[in-house]
DNA sequence: GTCTATAACGAGATAGAC
DNA sequence: GTCTATCTCGTTATAGAC
């Protein structure tokens, strides 16, 4: 079962997350089609636990950091571990932080992996001195559009990448002067 | 001709960019499906006609601006217009910025627009004394960055996009500084 | 130019034997 | 659990009459 989601994730990566097919994925755990309604009930199923295993992935990795006490270093660090890890992956990529197929929505369990995620990163904002929502959602809209920019345009580089910290400098710097005039 | 090309767009509102089928677009210009082929060698030809036209409406929105001699305030008016335009249409948001067709890629005659649009926005960030190309990379990414979150999270709301201006202001500052220390 | 008819294909899902 | 066989559906695209 973790081993069909492991050869769905190769399949992503090469057809595109929704160029998977059950046959195809099939041929490459060596079963027939139909064999895979004995793991999933149907192929949006398939999705959601993909959905949630990247998210498990995403916070292994994060779990396996050790970040520093300086709470903006700790916020660095994070995203620039969060950006590293969705250029790896563009299927992933697209799977956990857009909506590539329609149709699914990942149950509210795989969901609540993903709500996780998202709050680490409010939490070391918030450590950061970035307490004003406004602003912990200008950073993590300023996150995404650097990673995006970059998975879209130029994944394997660093065209966008290499402004992370200096914006997030940027950034926290602004929330701060904003919520102590 | 432009006719269909509206419908589509009506349909893709309403199914999705992708959702499109060339009966119900046939269904909604009252004619029947192969008929289409006397207008469009293919949907993928339907699809590049549509993201021309959609770069010619936005090229056409952003001509009746009378922008600010303002250089900053330009930039600012110019931004907010894309993204009030994105944010009114979704289908055309993911067709004109987005990669949602598998095996669909703009023609080199369509792309011009796009990349006139482009264009203008640099022209406007250089005369507002954002010159170093990653700085130009910086504000477009932080641009798409809200205008992506609002569109995904809350069409139709603000909690994103009343952010545009002063987050323009603090990157424009921000660029100054760095090109003049 | 528009039509009817149909080809050619591929998908997800199900029935039922073993 | 895995298989073979098949259903059902929807799609793009083409042939050829009018």
């Amino acid at each position: 079962m973790a081993s069909i989601v492991a050869r769905a994730w190769e399949l992503a990566r090469s057809e595109g997350i929704g160029g998977i097919t059950l046959r195809a994925l099939a041929r490459q755990v060596g079963m027939r089609q139909p064999s895979l309604y004995e793991y999933f009930d149907s192929k949006n199923a398939l999705y959601d636990a993909m959905f949630a295993d990247g998210n498990r992935q995403l916070l292994e990795r994060l779990d396996g950091l050790d970040l520093p006490e300086d709470p903006r270093q700790a916020v660095k660090l994070f995203m620039r571990t969060l950006a590293e890890f969705v250029l790896e992956d563009g299927a992933r990529h697209q799977l956990l932080f857009q909506r590539p197929i329609p149709g699914f929505e990942p149950s509210p369990a795989s969901f609540a992996h993903a709500e996780e995620f998202l709050a680490r990163g409010v939490d070391l904002l918030h450590a950061a001195g970035v307490r004003d929502p406004g602003d912990v959602d200008c950073v993590v809209a300023v996150v995404a559009g650097l990673v995006d920019a970059q998975a879209s345009n130029d994944p394997g580089g660093d065209r966008w990448t290499h402004h992370l910290d200096r914006l997030i400098d940027l950034h926290i710097d602004h929330a701060q002067q904003r919520s102590t005039p």
